[in-house]
DNA sequence: CATATGTGTTTGTATTTGACGAACGGTCAC
DNA sequence: GTGACCGTTCGTCAAATACAAACACATATG
């Protein structure tokens, strides 16, 4: 957790590092003068200014008078990254199918260090709370509170599952969060039974989720979808029963359609 | 144009800038491995090795078997600071009813580095090409070419255009395009006077534009918008007019909202 | 089956390069 | 007009990085 930069292996460039904390410090703050900067740090007035300077030409940051903000290249250089993921890709338009057709949020979502990002939300029409909470992304959760993180989760090797819980532990979030590793590992083993993921309360009081994970060919989990809604009406059960059918079909769609797209790697063009 | 890291000032970190050079082959490449990488940047493999190694502690490179990549952390830094933007959050449902009032394609983009960004796209359903224009967003582009562009110059102050220019140039994408100062200057002179500005297949042959800024209590253009489509329809007198209505009414209705909101800064919290 | 060439990773070492603090030049408030 | 504060510049030395060579491992190649 603290900045170990002793001359271990791998080697660690504390320069760059620090321009990263720059950043960071820089999102935290909603941008920042220098001296704001210097303080927040712990770092001499000129540093702080060599490293905006540096980013600035970099144009990872703007200056506005002088304040200093992360660019727009950030937004840039992210939909690049996410336009090349490939469930991205072929699962967008089918999330908004689902939200259409169930009309309750829908989500898609994959892994990486260990915790999980949503690549794209759509709310249906009965989904509540609206703009807010599509537009605003937010940052890379725990995957063991929420359906698409259990998901996962379920089809990742254990091997990896026992890191992740290393790194981050088992957090708890509402009273149903799963906290031990007895229950989890029961829960993900549930969940590869029957073929789809259930967040009941686990992560917000009253909010019920139905996830199904997307592999690939050879097994590898490339991420999830969800549906969400209120308890009161997830809980019914027929609505039930046919949420989770959507969900699990949904799932199944976009499989076919990544795995048909990824076979044409297996042969390689010329190059 | 070549790096510049000459004892100057401002004083540039030569280890940041690198480690960007390696953000921006990652991308070039679609990701790399260290051998790979280690010949297109002219670094030796041990130096290559630590900056992707440091980049992945930070968390904006993955590693999938010798493969390092960009990470998502790039989209969640980058939707973090497009939620900052008041314009785009402000602006954003505006658009959407502006794409479906049209039909046409609507953007809302603005400006940084001196080159433009499109901060949000909707297709209204008269549109075509539908989702590939839309979910590919391209990267930074000049603004002299594009109606929200040039909406935006028409705004600037003009030793900040002056200073554009001089870095940029002008270089041409159609025969139509703008292609010297004089022109350039009367041009946004004409667009000041009527309040939008024309794209008239200056960036795409067949394709026209028309954009309006949006700026701020204090003058400063915070962006614009625009609507876009094939010229054959573009053109149509009385739909050409409604569609220039449609476009200012919208950057107005934008503008007031936004000045509402910004009012509220001048008395800031207490903190 | 050994050998050659490829990979990613580790390490010791020379020196480039970034951190510091003081000084500069500007602005705003009192 | 004077004091305090800001962002910026610059000389200097310690520290952090780049290099190259060696390592372990894989995959071809004779």
């Amino acid at each position: 957790m603290a900045d170990e930069h002793t001359t271990g292996s791998p080697r660690t460039l504390k320069t760059v590092s620090r321009a990263f904390d720059v950043v960071r410090a820089l999102e935290e703050l909603d941008g920042a003068r220098v001296t704001e900067l210097s303080n927040h740090l712990d770092l001499s007035k000129s540093v702080v200014y060599n490293y905006l300077s540096t980013l600035r030409a970099e144009k990872f940051v703007v200056k506005e008078e002088d304040t200093y903000r992360l660019s727009l290249q950030f937004l840039l250089v992210g939909e690049y990254v996410r336009y090349q993921n490939i469930l991205y890709r072929i699962g967008k338009p089918e999330i908004e199918e689902l939200a259409e057709k169930t009309g309750e949020y829908a989500h898609l979502a994959t892994e990486q260090h260990g915790l999980g990002i949503n690549l794209y939300k759509v709310s249906g029409e009965k989904a509540v709370g609206s703009d807010y909470q599509v537009n605003k992304l937010q940052r890379a959760d725990y995957l063991h509170f929420s359906a698409t993180g259990k998901a996962i989760l379920a089809h990742l090797p254990k091997e990896r599952v026992e890191w992740i819980i290393d790194q981050y532990g088992l957090p708890g979030k509402t009273e149903a969060t799963i906290t031990t590793r007895e229950e989890l590992f029961e829960e993900l083993e549930t969940i590869r039974d029957r073929g789809y993921s259930l967040n009941d309360e686990e992560e917000i009081k009253g909010l019920q989720a139905i996830g199904a994970p997307v592999t690939n060919r050879h097994g590898r989990v490339l991420g999830s979808i969800s549906v969400s809604g209120p308890v009161r009406r997830m809980k019914q059960p027929d609505y039930h029963e046919q949420l989770i059918e959507s969900v699990v079909n949904t799932a199944n769609v976009i499989e076919v359609n990544v795995n048909m797209e990824e076979s044409d790697d297996d042969f390689p063009t010329f190059s």
